[in-house]
RNA sequence: AGCUUAGUAGUUCAACUGGCUAGAACGCUCGACUCAUAUCCGAGAAAUACAGGUUCGAGUCCUGUCUUAGCUACCA
């Protein structure tokens, strides 16, 4: 069975982990749950990205070494994916020395090629803005396009990366994988946006940058972030023999980048360059999804409207922030957050699940002392039922398949709402009331299996609160796989027990609360 | 400024290469039920940005306009 490399992009650590780390994150560790309960073996790395410019000033001017700073930093996002329940198998920092080496050693070879040579960079500079501008960008009347004032050219030494060497040989290997980058309208805008107009050679050094890797050809350089970067995922798997010859050299495995749409061009134009240069394997996909905005602005610090992960999640515990952010936003698309959409979609979880539950496990209290009746089907209803559920963990598992976990959520919940309307249709209180144990007990034992699959489904989101609707319906351990889901019987006897409230209803007082705890105003 | 994407009920998404009455969900209005956490179930109101064009037929294709978003070498 094939094996899956799952990746998050490495984060910059010059600032504390946001809402949109947190969904990248979340996306990942909830694909690789999925996959590993389809029965696939996963590796997930996650890490920061530690070199540059930027994070040596930030360092600075908090009078600290850039890294102490950058140590400080990465324990922050640790932290946050602890909370997060993020179960990764790798977290990997760019100032790991092993990681160093790697890129010193990638660098050299690729100057020895010729596919780096020492060039000079040459662009249009406004000082105002501290962008660069490309000569059609500024015009004929060599203005700046954001500010309109008037640019300077300027020259500095740079090593630059032969990209003309392998468009050829990127567009094939875009032909030969059609999937290779979803959704497939990013691709579309890698091709037409930079490789049509003719790609120019990438400038893959720095010489104002101090706080990154060293050029050991020449020490004036420092090799540039996103080269420095890019490489992570290699360093990754590269630390140990057995997980590098099992995750990256095999080729049964499926290696897939998770990234923000900001930075697929990136991952799908260089980063595959990269490794053709160095003769090495290629990934399989890049995904990239949608970014998170507030009242339609990008999410920054400066402009203070970034929802803080940690109170969220402090609050409401990480399996309602999983959920929430996976099947809120639809993938590939922007996301405006809105604190109401929020409690919205959290809402769904204590209305559609958690009362599920308590209503399933109160009847088999009430009707049979809370053992679990012996599996046996004797209506059209239960029939149908049985149907229905069979097809959501087919399309469960399509879902799974095809990476959309969001829709597999969603499959889910839909299994969820067929499983309430059941109950009122039956109205298993209206067949105690006549008498028909039998046609109770062919409902009720329906019942505890349906739930038993929810919550089987739901673990890779629900990482705490599924194995509290296995523990209320009994559930043995031996039965908590994916194997045992589709085999009726198997709750046959188990005794049920009335426990805490799943999750809990927000009202307007609570509300309330959270928009002086989150400073949120209106 | 250029390139690219997208404009569908109040909101977020559907509708395969043009083809039955444009589907859901949340919200809203009304109704029913009592196993349940004022939850769950049913019914209803409500939409193709604008202007042209091609076609037997357009949300879908073409042209123009407007709007949103992303990128365009040192912010990753």
């Amino acid at each position: 069975m094939k094996n899956f490399y799952i990746t998050t992009p490495i984060y910059y650590a010059n600032g504390a982990p946001h809402l949109g780390h947190a969904y990248t994150t979340i996306f990942c560790d909830i694909l690789s749950r999925s996959k590993r309960l389809l029965g696939h073996e996963v590796f997930f790395s996650v890490g920061t990205d530690e070199h540059g410019k930027k994070i040596e000033k930030n360092a600075i001017k908090n009078g600290l070494t850039p890294q102490f700073f950058v140590d400080n930093m990465s324990e922050q996002f640790k932290k946050m994916w602890k909370m997060l329940d993020i179960d990764y198998d790798m977290f990997i920092r760019t100032t790991n020395q092993r990681h160093i080496n790697n890129v010193k050693q990638f660098f050299s070879k690729m100057l020895s090629n010729n596919d780096i040579y020492l060039g000079e960079y040459e662009g249009w500079y406004c000082i105002d803005c501290e962008s660069f501008w490309s000569d059609s960008q500024v015009g004929e009347k060599k203005i700046c396009p954001d500010c309109l004032r008037t640019v300077k050219k300027i020259k500095e030494e740079s090593y630059f990366f032969k990209c003309s060497r392998y468009v050829e040989k990127l567009l094939n290997f875009y032909n030969q994988n059609m999937d290779f980058c979803l959704p497939k309208v990013q691709l579309n805008e890698m091709i037409n946006n930079f490789i049509t107009p003719g790609l120019k050679d990438l400038s893959v050094s720095r010489t104002n940058d101090n706080w990154g890797i060293r050029v050991e050809e020449n020490t004036k350089h420092t090799v540039y972030v996103w080269f420095d970067a890019l490489f992570n995922y290699f360093s990754a798997v590269n630390f140990d023999n057995e997980v590098y010859k099992k995750f990256w050299l095999n080729n049964d495995t499926e290696i897939i980048h998770v990234v923000g749409k900001d930075i697929a061009r990136f991952h799908c134009i260089y980063w595959p360059m990269f490794l053709m240069a160095c003769d090495m394997r290629l990934p399989n996909r890049v995904l990239a999804h949608g970014l998170i905005k507030i009242k339609n602005e990008k999410m920054s610090k400066s402009k203070h409207n970034s929802i803080d992960p940690v109170l969220l999640t402090q609050y409401f515990g990480s399996d309602v922030i999983r959920y929430f952010l996976i099947s809120e936003i639809p993938f590939g698309n922007n996301y405006d957050y809105s604190f109401e959409r929020f409690i919205e979609r959290i809402n769904i979880l204590p209305h559609q699940l958690g009362n599920l539950l308590n209503r399933v496990i109160s009847m088999l209290l009430q009707y049979f002392d809370g053992a679990i009746p012996t599996f046996s089907s004797l209506n059209l209803e239960d029939a149908k039922m049985q149907d229905k559920m069979f097809s959501a963990i087919k399309d469960y598992k399509k879902n799974i398949d095809n990476l959309n976990i969001t829709e597999a959520t969603s499959t889910v919940f839909l299994f969820v709402a067929d499983v309430n309307k059941y109950i009122d249709d039956i109205a298993p209180w209206k067949l105690y009331k006549n008498n028909k144990f039998k046609e109770l007990e062919s409902v009720m034992s329906h019942l505890a299996h349906f739930l038993y699959v929810i919550a089987m489904l739901l673990s890779p989101i629900l990482v705490n609160k599924h194995k509290i609707i296995l523990n209320q319906l009994g559930v043995l351990d031996k039965f908590r796989k994916l194997e045992f889901i589709d085999k009726f019987g198997i709750l046959n006897n188990c005794v049920v027990v009335k426990g805490e409230l799943l999750f809990k209803t927000i009202d307007d007082k609570d509300i309330d609360n959270l928009k002086t705890l989150l400073n949120i105003d209106d």
